[in-house]
DNA sequence: ATGAAAGCGCTAACAC
DNA sequence: GTGTTAGCGCTTTCAT
């Protein structure tokens, strides 16, 4: 069933079912109902496939993460398919995971796949400082549609960037650690992404502005897996800490389950802060304070953004859009 | 930049460029060389519109699910896209939640799109007993495309289920628990759906070949939020048991969470088990125990029927494929 | 307000 | 092995 078969069987001409589809004002209201009412009888869908090559766009918006099966991604993945159809888009889904030539590859693929904007959620497409030939292909990316970075930033031409104040709030948490009485606070991160590094800042800075020596030893990188993080802190009986920032919620619960291990008093002994709030974090006994970093805002607001850029003129939207972060604070935190 | 542009650059018709581009074995090599150089020079990509119009096929794969954010689906999604791509195609996700119309209304939306095939994930689009009529859109749908269902089983033409014995193992678990002592056995569910009722037949199959009485206040039914459990249960005190199974992780680290705040020893004064052994079971204290009913494995079935269905001309394979779940052991089960 | 007809970029059947 | 050409189903001028 096409549209040549509704014209006939209305008696109308293509031209005036086309319309009729695409709600024309310059129908009369008469032909309009007649012609829904033949569509409607004879379940008639409009070839996607067609109407994208007339106006080369099947109204498909990319996303690309990493991988979905991190809860942080997933929701924010969630968010973003809801938000898009409410608006008459669908998604692409793509997870390229972390390499370099995969992550290409995604978008090369899906830019052929000629989507109307590309999404990448993560702080890993961000790139790191010195490494600029790695986002190359983003910038590339942005020359061919609208590219949106959900938690990261990255300076360039038709590229919308949403990401929490990461920075800030490590420097909070970090302050009220040590006012609180630390001294010797443990970074404890996975990754060396925009996000983790902008963490690392807040975290030196405000050990600097409390007169607080930057220690090397107590920021370690390990792999994101709660078992491999309290083995690891277990067999490090060198290194001595009274409190830990996780940069991710399954990192903080790694430092839990030490501390849980070797008997020590949370908060008292140990004070411990996660990040992303996410399930992980009232999972634990005792349950997490973390950092919520508001995906759902990230995400609002760029669907807000990408709405503006594809249907209007002249947007004028900012490029580098910053959210503060707030500590949800539960047991794991005397301040 | 289109196949006429490449032809006339490199000096031959469009006809060869397309072979070029589909790598028919009807083109001399010296010209495919050729040809091929000229597209790689310019950065050609053949348009997918017009090829989906001419193939009525984008390489698209439908995935539906109810909502990504949760932890299994999210593993079944990250799984199956990487696969797919693979296999060369590409995921449309629609997150539906449990609504009927909402449901109805995504999938029409996907087989507008002309996808190839339809991934259900969740034991939501199987329906439940004795109303039929909710399911007659995948039905519909099957009509179009193959449907294949992951954890949940729907009998029709054209559909293809892969799920966990989900009755099996929770007779085996509700068994070793009867064997192991326990008396009243606490059935934590947050749904009717086709998974949930195979595990409560299961349960009550195995408290019956004990001689045991099914009782109704055993069964309960809450929402999936860890303290909401916990609260619930603590609320209850007219409730005694001395064992919960949980068909999801939440529900049983809501009953952890309800142990240890009773200060109820566990596995000895509670044993519990859960569903899905997601992070969330290795982030309570104690760690819980919890099947594994293997997404990937049904992923992968899935994965490989489609191929099957999609390539070959009379593939020959089962519609119905049930997968043996196994528990994993940790520390709140006592055998 | 409606129709005729020219694309959109590709595939595939057919001709050579 | 290569070229010609007729669709695929729609949108969109341009007439009327």
């Amino acid at each position: 069933m096409n549209i040549y078969d509704i014209a006939e069987l209305a008696g109308v001409s293509i031209a005036t079912v086309s319309r009729v589809v695409n709600d024309s004002p310059r129908v009369s209201e008469k032909t309009k109902q007649k012609v829904r009412a033949i569509m409607e009888e004879n379940g008639y869908t409009p070839n996607v496939f067609a109407r994208g090559l007339g106006l080369d766009s099947m109204k498909t918006i990319g996303i690309l993460c990493p991988d979905v099966s991190d809860a942080y991604m997933a929701t924010a993945v969630a968010h973003l398919e809801r938000s898009m159809h409410e608006h008459g888009y669908d998604c692409i889904l793509c997870c390229s995971g972390f390499e370099q030539s995969i992550k290409e590859k995604y978008v090369s693929l899906l830019l052929a796949k000629r989507i109307d904007a590309l999404i990448m959620v993560g702080s890993t497409y961000a790139g790191v400082e010195g490494e600029e030939s790695r986002i190359q292909y983003v910038l590339d990316a942005a020359r061919q549609v609208p590219v949106f970075l959900i938690n990261g930033y990255l300076d360039g031409e038709n590229i919308y960037c949403a990401y929490g104040d990461d920075y800030q709030i490590t420097y909070d948490v970090t302050s009220q650690m040590i006012e609180s009485g630390r001294r010797r606070i443990l970074f404890l991160c996975d990754s060396h992404s925009y996000s983790a590094v902008r963490k690392l800042a807040g975290y030196e800075s405000a050990l600097k502005s409390h007169g607080l020596p930057v220690l090397g030893d107590l920021k370690l990188y390990v792999k994101n897996r709660i078992h491999t993080v309290r083995d690891i802190l277990l067999e490090r009986r060198d290194l001595r800490f009274d409190s830990v920032i996780g940069t991710d919620d399954g990192l903080a619960v790694g430092a839990i389950k030490y501390a849980n291990a070797k008997l020590l008093k949370i908060p008292e002994d140990i004070c411990i802060t996660g990040f992303n709030n996410s399930t992980l974090s009232i999972c634990s006994d005792p349950e997490l304070s973390s950092v919520d970093n508001r995906v759902e805002e990230l995400c609002n607001i760029t669907i807000s953004n990408m709405m503006k850029i594809l249907q209007e003129k002249d947007p004028q939207i900012s490029r580098n859009c910053k959210v503060p972060c707030r500590l949800v604070k539960r047991c794991t935190t005397d301040f």
